[in-house]
Formats: C-alpha cells, sequence, structure tokens
RNA sequence: GCCCGGGUGGCGGAACUGGUAGACGCUACGGACUUAAAAUCCGUUGACCUGAAAGGGUCGUGCCGGUUCAAUUCCGGCCCCGGGCACCA
C-alpha cells in the first residue's frame, strides 16, 4: 500500500508540481540519448524570442508539445524534446533605447527568467541540449555556412530598398514605419537603394513547390499558402521593340521585355506601363521634369506590397512609344504606380478589357480598350458596353484576326509560336518568389563575415578567422548602427593583402538563425563543425508545432536551407519537418477610454468588470473606479492592446497543471484560442473532482482485478465505456490532435464513475480500473497530479514510466445497437436492435416504430435506406 | 488589393468519411448542505408553438440560391472577422 493511500488532504497543487518536477529533474527523466536500436521521436515546438516573460501563446505551443511528446514517450519512443531562444533581434535594441542596457545583458537576463517559467510548467525538456542564438558558438555557423554559399554562388550582393528615416540617419523596420513616418521620429520616411545580400532561394523555387506533394502530415492550408507564395506561372516573354520615335529619343535599338500569363490577350494591348525603377523610366525622366517628379514621389512610396496594391492606382506617359509584336502598332509607354519592379520585368503589356488594374488604370486616363476575349457563351463585347467592369475570365478569342476562335491554351500556344518565330517572345516560367535579402542595418545579429579593402573590395573572412563575434557591450541609441562607432571592431587587416581594411558592419537577418536551429539540437555540443552524424538518428523532426503566422517565411527558409545543406553533404534530408501543427492565437477582451486628448488608454481585462446591464448585455466597468469603459472586442494578446493575461499569475495560484488543462480543453489547438477566467475555474474544479475521486475510491481499500465474467448489466456498460474512452482519447491524441475533445471524453467518464454504484467488490474494481485507466490517459496534459494520483491508486512505479495502455477488445463488445429511425430526412423515432442484426430485420423494425407508423400514416412508403449501425430513413 | 483560414445556443466549443445538431465545459436560474458565505453536491438551461402532465410539433449551424432520401458538412454567389504579404518574430 503506497505511503499517499489514506491522505485525504485538499488538492495542493504547488506541492504536488514540485514533488513530480524533483523526481523528473533527480532521475533525468528527459535525458534524450541517440539509441539506434529504438524507435526515436523528435517532438519541436518553435523555439521563443526572449522577450521577458512568458505570454499564453507560448504555454499554449509548449503544452500541445508536451502532450505530444508524452504521448509518445508512452507508446515507447525515444523521445527528444529540446529547447533553445531565437535570442537576436530588434526588440532588444528597442529596450536598450529605453532603459540603456546592453541588448546581450537585457537577452541572457530575460532567458534566465522564462527558463524558469518554462521549467514551472513542468515540459519535459532535454535542458542539455539549450542553445541560444546569440551565442558566438551557435552564430559562428551561420557565418561559415554564409561563406559556403558565398562560394557557390548561392549568395550573390546587388542592392535592395530600405526604409531611411531622414531624421535619425538610420534604416527603419517596415514595423517601426507608421503611416509612412518614422515611428519615433515622425519624420516621413524616404527609401533607399543600399548594397545587400541576397540568398539565392530561386535557385530551390522549382523544387520547393513540387516538394509540397510530399508533405503529406502538414495542414493543406498551409502547403497552399506556400504553393501561392512561390507562385510558379507559365507564360510567354514577349518584346516590344522601341518605335522609331522612341530609338531616336533614347539614342538605341531595342525592345521592352514583358512577361504575360495571358498571351491570349495580346492583341487587345493598349498600352504598356512599367514600374518607376524601370530604367526606361529613368531615361524618360531625364529629359521630362515633371515625368522625373512624378517617378520621384512613386519611389518615396511604401514598399509594402500590401500599400502597393490598395494605393490608388496613378501613373503618367513617358512620352516615349513601342510597338506591338504583332499588329505593329504604336503603343505608349506609361509609368505606373501599380507595377512592381520585383516581379517578371518590371513591365507589364496593358489589357484593359481583360484585367482589373489595367481597366482601372484606363479608364482614369481615358486609355483606349479593346475587347479581345468572348464568353464562352457569346460575344462579351456586345453586352459589356458600355464599359463597367474587366472580363478577366477566360474564354475565345475575338478582334484578334488570324487567332480568332480559340480557347485559353490554343490561343496562347499560337501567339507565343508566332511571336517566336519572328524572335519576339518566348514561353517561360516565372515564379512570384524573390531572392531572400539577409543583410540587416543593425547591431543585434550575426555578423556578415566580410572585410571591405580598398585593393581588394569585398573580402570573404577566412574561415580560421571565424566566429566574426559581436561586441557585447554595445547600446544602441537609434541613430544607425553602433557598430559604425566600434574602432575595435571596424578595422581588421584585409585577408588577402594585409592592407588594413574595415569590417562589414551588417549584420543577418533573423531568419537564418531560425533556419536550422532544429539541426543543432540534434547536436548541441559539437565544437568541430556545424552538425555531426548524431542528425542522421534525430531528423527529421517527427512534430513541428508553431504560431500560424510562420506559415510561409520561416518554414520556407528553413525548408530551403535544409537543401542547401543536403547539397553541401552536411545533411542527408530534404524536408526538415515531416509532420507539422500550426496552433492559433490566443485572444483576450479589449477594453479602453478615450482620453480627453483624444488618445485611446487600454486597460488590461484582469482591472475590469463585466455587469449585466438589465437588457441582455453587459456592461464593462474599471475596478478602481466603478466607472464605464468601451469594449473592444476581442484581439490577439498584445502590449500595445494591454490585454495580455501573465500565465505565472495562474502557475503561482491554481498550477501548471490548471493552466495546462485550461489551454488544451478550451479550444482545438489549430483555432483561435479565447481567454477566460471562467474556464480556468472549470479546468481547477475537474482537477480537485478527480483528485476527491480517487482519495474517496482508495479510502475503501484495496480493489481485486476484474473478472469480466462475473459483472452484472451496469458494470459491463460502465465498463465498455471505459474501454471505448481509451479508444477514443488514443486516437484523439495520436491521430487529431484534438486534445480537447480527449479530455470531454474523459470528463464523461469521470462523471459516469461517479455516478455508478461502488458498494460490491466487482463494482470496485471496474472503478480501480477506470481510475487508473484515466490517470495514465490524462497524464500526458496534466503530468503532475497524475504523476501522484497513481501512486495513491497503489502504484510503486512512477506513471512517467508507465506505457500507454491497450483497449480490451472484450470489453469493448455490445450486444445490442441503437439505431435512430428518419422519416423524410426528420427524425421519428429509435430501435433497439441486436449489434448483429441483418439489414431486412432492423428496416422491419424500423417500419414498426410507433412514432414512425404514426408519421407514414398510410402515405405509400417509396424507398427505406438503411446506413448499417446507424440509422434508417423511410421516404414516402 | 492579393493569398489562406474562420463564422454553430447567453459564452468556449462537439458532431472525424453527407447520416441523431448542440457532447464536454462555462454562465445563469432553482434546490440541498451551512448561523451565514465560500466551497461542494443535485436539477434545469437553443428559440417558438401545443399539452393538466407525460409528451408532441415547428424552426434553427453568417446571408441568398443549388445538389441529395438526407447538408454545419458538397457546389455557386455574397457579408463579416482573423492570419500573411518578403526588415516584428
Amino acid at each position: 500500500m503506497s505511503e499517499y493511500s489514506h491522505s485525504l488532504a485538499e488538492y495542493n497543487p504547488q506541492a504536488v508540481e514540485a514533488e513530480a518536477q524533483r523526481w523528473w529533474t533527480d532521475h533525468e527523466c528527459f535525458r534524450a540519448v541517440e539509441d539506434p536500436a529504438r524507435d526515436k521521436f523528435y517532438c519541436l515546438c518553435m523555439f521563443p524570442y526572449p522577450s521577458g516573460r512568458l505570454h499564453m501563446g507560448h504555454v499554449r505551443n509548449y503544452t500541445i508539445g508536451d502532450v505530444i511528446a508524452r504521448h509518445q514517450r508512452m507508446l515507447g519512443r525515444n523521445v527528444l524534446q529540446p529547447m533553445g531562444w531565437d535570442a537576436f533581434g530588434l526588440p532588444a535594441e528597442n529596450a536598450a533605447m529605453a532603459r540603456g542596457v546592453a541588448p546581450a545583458t537585457w537577452t541572457r537576463d530575460n532567458i534566465a527568467y522564462m527558463r524558469r517559467q518554462l521549467q514551472s510548467l513542468g515540459l519535459g525538456i532535454d535542458w542539455s541540449r539549450e542553445l541560444a542564438t546569440c551565442e558566438p558558438e551557435y552564430y559562428r555557423w551561420n557565418q561559415w555556412l554564409f561563406l559556403r554559399l558565398l562560394e557557390k554562388g548561392l549568395v550573390y550582393q546587388t542592392t535592395g530598398t530600405v526604409n531611411w528615416d531622414p531624421l535619425d540617419q538610420t534604416v527603419l523596420a517596415n514595423e517601426q514605419v507608421i503611416d509612412g513616418r518614422g515611428w519615433r521620429t515622425g519624420a516621413v520616411i524616404e527609401k533607399r537603394e543600399i548594397p545587400m545580400y541576397y540568398m539565392r532561394i530561386t535557385a530551390y523555387a522549382d523544387e520547393l513547390l513540387e516538394a509540397l506533394d510530399t508533405l503529406a502530415d502538414w495542414p493543406e492550408r498551409v502547403r497552399l499558402m506556400q504553393a501561392n507564395w512561390i507562385g510558379r506561372s507559365a507564360g510567354v516573354e514577349i518584346d516590344f521593340p522601341f518605335h522609331s520615335s522612341t530609338r531616336e529619343a533614347m539614342g538605341a535599338d531595342g525592345a521592352l521585355k514583358v512577361f504575360t500569363t495571358r498571351a491570349d490577350t495580346l492583341q487587345g494591348a493598349t498600352y504598356c506601363a512599367v514600374a518607376a525603377e524601370h530604367p526606361l523610366a529613368t531615361a524618360a525622366a531625364r529629359s521630362n521634369l515633371s515625368l522625373a517628379a512624378f517617378v520621384d514621389e512613386c519611389k518615396r512610396g511604401s514598399v509594402m506590397e500590401a500599400d502597393v496594391a490598395t494605393a490608388e492606382k496613378r501613373g503618367m506617359a513617358t512620352g516615349l512609344h513601342v510597338t506591338h509584336p504583332l499588329s505593329g502598332a504604336r503603343l505608349p509607354v506609361w509609368v505606373a504606380n501599380y507595377v512592381l519592379m520585383g516581379y517578371g520585368e518590371g513591365a507589364v503589356m496593358a489589357v484593359p478589357a481583360h484585367d482589373e488594374r489595367d481597366f482601372e488604370f484606363a479608364t482614369k486616363y481615358q486609355l483606349p480598350i479593346r475587347c479581345v476575349i468572348g464568353s464562352k457563351t457569346g460575344a462579351y463585347a456586345d453586352t459589356a458596353a458600355p464599359w463597367q467592369a474587366a472580363y478577366a475570365e477566360h474564354g475565345i478569342t475575338m478582334n484578334s484576326g488570324a487567332f480568332d476562335g480559340l480557347e485559353f491554351q490554343a490561343a496562347v500556344d499560337a501567339i507565343a509560336a508566332a511571336l517566336e518565330s519572328k524572335g519576339l517572345g518566348r514561353k517561360r516560367v516565372q515564379f512570384r518568389l524573390r531572392d531572400w535579402g539577409i543583410s540587416r542595418q543593425r547591431y543585434w545579429g550575426t555578423p556578415i563575415p566580410i572585410v571591405h579593402c580598398e585593393s581588394c573590395g569585398a573580402v570573404p573572412v577566412p574561415d580560421e578567422q571565424l566566429p566574426v563575434v559581436l561586441p557585447e557591450d554595445c547600446i544602441p541609441d537609434g541613430s544607425g548602427n553602433p557598430l559604425r562607432n566600434r574602432d575595435d571592431f571596424l578595422r581588421c587587416e584585409c585577408p588577402t593583402c594585409g592592407k588594413p581594411a574595415r569590417r562589414e558592419t551588417d549584420t543577418m537577418d533573423t531568419f537564418v538563425d531560425s533556419s536550422w536551429y532544429f539541426l543543432r539540437f540534434a547536436c548541441a555540443d559539437s565544437h568541430e563543425a556545424m552538425v555531426d552524424e548524431r542528425v542522421r538518428y534525430w531528423l527529421p523532426v517527427d512534430q513541428y508545432i508553431g504560431g500560424i503566422e510562420h506559415a510561409i517565411l520561416h518554414l520556407l527558409y528553413s525548408r530551403f536551407w535544409t537543401r542547401v545543406m543536403r547539397d553541401l553533404g552536411l545533411v542527408d534530408l530534404d524536408e526538415p519537418f515531416a509532420r507539422l501543427l500550426t496552433q492559433g492565437m490566443v485572444l483576450n477582451g479589449i477594453y479602453y477610454r478615450k482620453t480627453a486628448s483624444g488618445r485611446i488608454a487600454y486597460y488590461n481585462p484582469t482591472e475590469i468588470e463585466e455587469h449585466d446591464d438589465g437588457k441582455g448585455g453587459t456592461t464593462a466597468v474599471l475596478l478602481v473606479d466603478g466607472q464605464p469603459v468601451e469594449s473592444g472586442g476581442i484581439g490577439t494578446m498584445s502590449k500595445s492592446k494591454n490585454n495580455g493575461v501573465d500565465p505565472q499569475t495562474l502557475v503561482d495560484t491554481l498550477g501548471a497543471d490548471t493552466a495546462r488543462l485550461f489551454t488544451m480543453f478550451t479550444a482545438p489547438p489549430e483555432q483561435t484560442l479565447e481567454w477566460s477566467d471562467e474556464g480556468v475555474q472549470g479546468a481547477s474544479r475537474f482537477l480537485k473532482r478527480i483528485w476527491k475521486a480517487v482519495h474517496t475510491h482508495v479510502s475503501g481499500g484495496a480493489a481485486g482485478p476484474v473478472a469480466p465474467a462475473d459483472l452484472n448489466e451496469g458494470q459491463k456498460v460502465l465498463r465498455r465505456q471505459v474501454h471505448q474512452t481509451l479508444v477514443k482519447v488514443s486516437d484523439d491524441l495520436g491521430r487529431r490532435h484534438t486534445f480537447n475533445t480527449a479530455i470531454a471524453a474523459v470528463m464523461e467518464l469521470l462523471n459516469a464513475v461517479n455516478r455508478a454504484p461502488a458498494l460490491a467488490p466487482a463494482d470496485r474494481s471496474v472503478i480501480q480500473e477506470a481510475l487508473e485507466l484515466m490517470i495514465l490517459m490524462l497524464s500526458p496534459i496534466v503530468p503532475h497530479i497524475c504523476h501522484r494520483l497513481w501512486h495513491v491508486l497503489g502504484h510503486e512505479v512512477a506513471i512517467i514510466d508507465q506505457p500507454w495502455p491497450r483497449p480490451d477488445a472484450d470489453a469493448l463488445k455490445a450486444e445490442t445497437r441503437e439505431i435512430v429511425v428518419q422519416v423524410n430526412g426528420k427524425l421519428r423515432g429509435r430501435v433497439t436492435v441486436a449489434a448483429d442484426a441483418p439489414e431486412a430485420e432492423v428496416r422491419a423494425a424500423a417500419l414498426a416504430d410507433g412514432n414512425v407508423q404514426r408519421f407514414v400514416g398510410d402515405q405509400a412508403v417509396r424507398k427505406v435506406i438503411v446506413v448499417p449501425g446507424k440509422l434508417v430513413n423511410v421516404v414516402v
């Protein structure tokens, strides 16, 4: 008999959790050791940015991972669940500015605090593999791989556009630009072209796209988003030769190259449009002051695609002309703000009749609209006048001379062939994906390992000089990169000629850090190499868990980086993440007041009380003054809306198990989760109920093993529910990852156990089995309380080392089944039949039901549909 | 603007492959226990109609339309909310 069995004390989460955590630590339960004889399971959650304190999103993320990891462990897998820190980034520099503390100090303090917080959640993490990306031991390999990519031509330098704050004389992130102005200075932001390093992710575009089909265990929506992001489109590249007048003006021959996926509409092109950055725009602006001013203005606008796409369409004629490659017609060239320099050729042929954007532009500037596609049911042109909108669907060519009457693909093929024979066009594949610009004009990141020499130019730092260590005592003040003022960092010798030279001060995008950390966890202590042979054992990650907001960039960069390392012979792996779960965000209510000055003051929901307003709704009141506040609905927990909930308070009061249970029960993992104080209470109450159920049962003395043959009907029914619940929970945890329904099923079972008679020895045996299985099923979710209750139920061996139970096939067998009977699709009755009753018998029983007969009446039965084991539908 | 999701009682959600809409939890209300409160336990809780009651019926899954014996689920069109849009991570 266990030492705990007679303790009917109140459930005290702090004591229970401390005890369980101590046991796991003392026994090194989560230390992952390579063992080729065992199946491994690598369970990884996206590592956190050490922002200061854990937020509820972290709790949700890491609880999901821990539940899956613990379940897999019980299934017998050799589980690895590591943790690290995405430690470089902008917030550390902001904190430095706000508090005058070095980013390194701030970051490391945050890591220490957040590590303790994670440990208090009882996560089964192998802390011996912990890493932080701001450690030279880690980022030296960013530098090393950068140099390998440079050698292979997969890193190159070209100019890129950045946001420039003219007052602070610094580059701003998109996030730091608010309504076109710098967040600190309020100055109107300019665009600047500066040299930057790029990674040639486009070289892998085809493979990254095609391999999406192999990711069967990724959410469909993520694969779709990635496919659309890569954006492969087959089309035709068309040359519009310069018109004679333009040749004179330009002093050169040539053609305007455009890319189009709608070559079938070529005969409807009435003008061409180029981006403000296009060479033709630059050339035309040289002799045209107002055009130069317009081009300048366009270049000043936002770099963000959302802004460009929603901006009012504006343009100006360049005065230059090109000739239509087939008809020879003279077409004007316009500069338009809706043409992106970064896609295709930075120039488009405009077909206003068949493209929404061209249509809007042509209507505004009174450019001709020429219809060349008719709908399949008739000529569109007849019904569309006067023009209301573009007809952008595929259709049949018309007004296109020799190309009339063709369907989309035939028209594209014929026109492409005609262009090709004239040397004015060719079929081509275009990707939307752009190369990855990794240069950041910021301090707190991986230094780019390049030295600038007056004689030799940009020279790679030799491997033996790695890492290029970032000085850690800088405190950014918002005016540019502080590395530029650090002589001890800047000054160096040129590795090629030995003359004095200057170090590159740009650092790498933090997405570089997160593109391979999952590989490093396999061998975090490797000093000689970036990765070693242990990667072969642990990778791929069997289950990756993180926020849906990373669906594109982080996951795509990681897939790219893994392939780069594969092609360098460093790993034997195409895809890093076998199975992906994208968790939803955590939301909470938003409350605010408008102050006299018109500013909005947000109040944390913990300072608010909702009162009934007597009209079926509620009024929100601020606790300190009792006065009403505005309710702003619900939104993601954020600092700016002041609606975050500190999980630490919850852990300190109701315990980690309650926090874990609440986040797992309240919503399925992929959906958004709404915070609710009452819901948290409900989770806590359930733990108390199960605590009490176990102790009450045990206080009745020892229960013998179940003897299936001796059970009465009620005991059989309860036992069947026990094993049905086990079947469901196994599936919910293992395949579906719907932890909410798994918990609901266990709750139902506890309700059934609490209702069941508990006097006879056979009753107590069935209840003992039910409670044991419930504790085993709950142990991945609320491991601390289960650690204790397992002992209370009389077991010496800790539950962490128990295997996942198997349902008893005999217990699952039922002799009868309830069948639903519908008449014309509406529920009219239920009949109970033998579980193995043949269809004819089920059908007869259904038709014999009193209520069914009432609804059938004297109407003729037209059809009877029998769904085996489920329902009968009588159609009259 | 483009790409991807989501919308079900008073609330969070369940219904897994087209087959009983509302499991489970919360809230609210009623009751038990208590000097009292908290806690705990028991019961009721989609709307409407009907019945003394037991019960029975109609409607109902954002809106409009379609397919089907049967639609929260599939198809077409719309509305609203959330995520991403390349320098937040």
